[in-house]
This record gives structure tokens, C-alpha cells and sequence, in this order.
DNA sequence: GTGAAAGTTCACCATATGGCAAACAAAATC
DNA sequence: GATTTTGTTTGCCATATGGTGAACTTTCAC
């Protein structure tokens, strides 16, 4: 497994995947063991575990073991993380383009005014 | 380069790596020129173009080439579309604490009515 | 205590990723 | 028109990813 040096690697590399963001949305709802999870893929338990692994890895979700099954549930926190991330981008995007409106629209009363 | 499905596929998973994040983080302040965008980072042309490529095939940024060099700008769509799934999860998460905490607050004054 | 259930580990495979160096193309500059 | 600048293509490499089947462990139920 590649060694993800940020936590906003490691999570946006595990929400890359579609059976991943399956199960992410699927532990919104509530926690759930592993063969529950599984259940609607097409793969077999070894390949699903390795989701789950990065999944867990990149601190998405959490899981525990009881007796013989094993319980994941989401963590929100670095789930909050990547939000904000992408939240961030795109207030300094509207920033710049708030700016560039704003000059735009000076320009425009500048040129009114030579033109009256 | 793989065939990602979704959007959502290409978009975090071109998010999953810091030049190219860092890359997004750049262009939100303005458009720039390859050259430009790739100075900040200790790596060949081709390995940087690489990263470029895949950032515009997930529909994060566009490009456009005039004379011999190659404009680069974000494009805010499909970053809002990732910050929406990743909003979404959250809010299905919430919902269900949401509930999980009215059902703890019912059965504890259920349990105070037992008691007195 | 036998057997099924739920995970887990292992060895293996094809393809994707992320980097390099070198050669090339096209446009701007002198 | 020779040179520099800017980008592009090509071939190559090591490692990561996402899947498989087979063997194994532990726990639960009978």
C-alpha cells in the first residue's frame, strides 16, 4: 500500500473508488459489519477487505472487532476534512472572481464617464 | 491513464495528490501558464504535465493554447460537485445522530416516568 | 466437539501511476 | 534565419492498485 503522506491524500484517494463511496454512504445510515457491507458488491471478501483498509487507513471510517465480526463506522471528522478543502478552493475562487467583477463594473462606470 | 467511470472517480482522485492539489490551490487566485504552474516543484516537464492532464480530464480545470504557450484556469463545477457529495454524506451522518439523540432524549424521560 | 459463519492471510496477476531522460515541434525574439 | 522559450511526445522504469483463488483462524450454534 502506498504510504500517503497527508490525511487529504490518503481521503481523497479512498473516496476515488465507487465501491468506497458506496460504503461510506451506506455507514451514514448506521455502522455495520463486514458481510453487510459486502453483500452488494461483486468481488469476493478479499478484495473488499481492501477497501475497507484504505478506507480505514485514511481515517474515513473506523472499525472494531467483536467475537468473529467486525464493526465500521464512518468518522465525520476527516470526512469534514476533505469538505473543507474543497470549501476553501472555492472561496478563494469567488474571491478573485467577486474582484474581477468589481473591476469589471469600474472600468465599465470609468468609460461611461469619458464617454459623457 | 485509467478510465474513470464518474466524475466523481476522476475528481478525487486527481485531488488525491498535493502537486495537483496544490496546482487547483494555485489557479483559484488566477489563470496561469504551464510554466508558471510548474516552477514551485522539483520535477520534469513531462511528470508535471502528466499531473496537468489529469486534472483536465476529471473537468477540474480547462486549458486553452495560444502562440507556443498553454493557459490553465479552474473550473468550478466539478470542484462544487465533489464538495456536494462530500456535504450530502454529512448531512445522511447528521441526520441519523440527529435521531439517535431524540430516541437517547425519549427513553431517558421515559425512564424518569418509570422511576417517579 | 462438529460444522457453519465471518474474517483474514497468502501468493499471484494485469494494469495504472508517477517519475525520468532524450528527442522533437512550434512560436517568439534577436 | 538562428536561437531561445515553451510545450509535447516517446520509451522506459519501479511501485501501487484492485482483483483472483486457496488455505487458515476464530467464534458461534447445534
Amino acid at each position: 500500500m502506498e504510504n500517503y503522506k497527508t490525511s487529504l491524500d490518503a481521503a481523497f484517494h479512498a473516496l476515488s473508488d465507487p465501491t468506497r463511496r458506496a460504503v461510506i454512504n451506506r455507514l451514514t445510515k448506521s455502522p455495520a459489519p463486514v458481510k453487510e457491507l459486502a453483500k452488494p458488491f461483486d468481488m469476493g471478501l478479499p478484495a473488499f477487505l481492501k477497501h475497507l483498509r484504505v478506507l480505514e487507513e485514511s481515517g474515513l471510517i473506523a472499525t472494531e472487532k467483536t467475537g468473529r465480526t467486525r464493526t465500521c463506522q464512518v468518522k465525520i471528522g476527516r470526512l469534514a476534512e476533505a469538505e473543507s478543502w474543497l470549501c476553501e478552493q472555492r472561496a478563494l475562487w469567488q474571491a478573485r472572481t467577486d474582484r474581477l467583477a468589481d473591476y469589471v463594473e469600474t472600468q465599465m462606470s470609468r468609460d461611461t464617464e469619458n464617454d459623457g
